[in-house]
DNA sequence: ACAATAGTGTCTGTGAGACAGTATCCC
DNA sequence: GGGATACTGTCTCACAGACACTATTGT
């Protein structure tokens, strides 16, 4: 005998968070929903994401580098799992399950095109648990998910250095730090702590301002994977 | 114009990994596979799982409580959600996404239930990253990845309060953490940490045995969420 | 008294924070 | 020299580990 497989299934669906820092805020990659008749949430922002496609995506983290080519051009950034959502009412048309993805990219490079049939693009500063308006879905919960987790990683892992483009000086990466914990470090503390950790090297290279010119450095291997520090920064809130 | 859906989705499950400490050894729960023809891995133990069903399940978390309530009789254990793992071949009958959850619980009132038509099921030890034999679909790698999870929070968190039958002394929390974590910890370090930490409060009774009784202990309020601890254990391997 | 387990006091080590001090550029 | 930013030396503090010590039971 052979078992029935399930008729019905979720809409499923890939939805991505990326992040960057502009202007010296951390900030969101959104799309504007399209404001086609019986689309749901028409012209509302939401995060970058769209159906699994079955004949292309060989698999779901397949599916969120390509969504994440398709915006913002950038090849291999730092990609994570966040986790998934389902259920029978977050999207108006049926049951569905969204597999959310984590990324963050280093800055000037992106600029999000609005040309073709693209939807239109934009970077949100963040602040709190979100941004200022409201999002189509929950992707309120997502995003402020997402931000939990990055939150909660700057603590204690390198995760920042996928924010800042090679090469670059001990107090940028400083800034990144403190961009996404709010919050100013102790500038000895954090470089003893990062040069331990082994996730930079130096190129030898300096780059001169109107003073002391400071070291340049750029991703070590290590740096491929998050390092996790032995303590977090202090006080934890 | 009304965007179509797509036809072709994904089939979707919910997988458990059912953690809990018998016997001394951290302990893993899993089911036999159906032997019928056309069944995928017919007769291989597997993680507790199945279809959603999107008649009567509300949620994904839905789901995971309600398989997790029909093998283990628990009603509220500590869950969490692992990941979801998604692709074109890890299950034979095409296309197919599951959702993974992690679930803890204290001993002795579980008794894995083979009666009825309810499959075969028991717990197994796990070693390094996983079970001795051999497991169905892609479940030895969610395995290894649930396994990961625990062993890394049991470095910084409370988790292990979750393992442990109350009331409870601190010699067998400590118990439970070494058994997670595969080494043993000092006594009056570990002590300290936990009773700092609030997670744990006195009952006022004691247990003898046969020699002086330890105080015995419940989960206090805030046992509930995780407690965070400022560094972890060390040496972080 | 002795075995056994519960629980503590004290010292050391490590890494983060504070903060002032030195170094090196441009003007 | 002065302003600006890069970098470091030194002290303190918090907390984990080591380990020996005391405490309280049953036999």
């Amino acid at each position: 005998m052979t078992p029935p497989l399930p008729a019905k299934r979720p809409l499923t669906t890939v939805d991505i968070a990326i992040f960057s820092i502009r202007d010296g805020r951390l900030c969101v990659l959104l799309v504007k929903r399209p404001s086609g008749k019986d689309e749901p949430y028409p012209g509302r922002w939401a995060l970058p994401g769209g159906f699994v496609d079955l004949e292309n995506d060989k698999s779901l983290e397949d599916c969120a580098v390509r969504k994440l080519r398709e915006k913002t051009g950038v090849a291999s950034p730092y990609l994570e799992q966040l986790g998934s959502w389902g259920d029978a009412k977050r999207d108006p048309r049926g049951w569905s399950a969204t597999h959310v993805y984590l990324a963050l990219i280093a800055g000037p490079e992106v600029k999000p095109e609005a040309g073709g049939n693209a939807p239109e693009a934009d970077w949100f500063p963040v602040a709190d648990s979100g941004v200022a308006g409201r999002l189509a879905f929950d992707h309120k919960d997502l995003l402020a998910a997402a931000l939990a987790r990055i939150r909660a990683k700057v603590e204690y892992t390198s995760l920042p250095v996928h924010l800042v483009d090679e090469p670059f000086t001990l107090t940028e990466l400083q800034r990144a730090y403190e961009i996404v914990m709010g919050r100013p470090v102790n500038k000895a503390a954090f470089r003893k702590r990062i040069l331990d950790a082994g996730i930079v090297e130096s190129t030898g290279e300096f780059r001169g301002g109107q003073a002391r010119p400071a070291e340049l450095f750029r991703h070590a291997r290590a740096a491929e994977r998050l390092a996790y520090f032995p303590r977090t920064f202090s006080p934890r809130p």
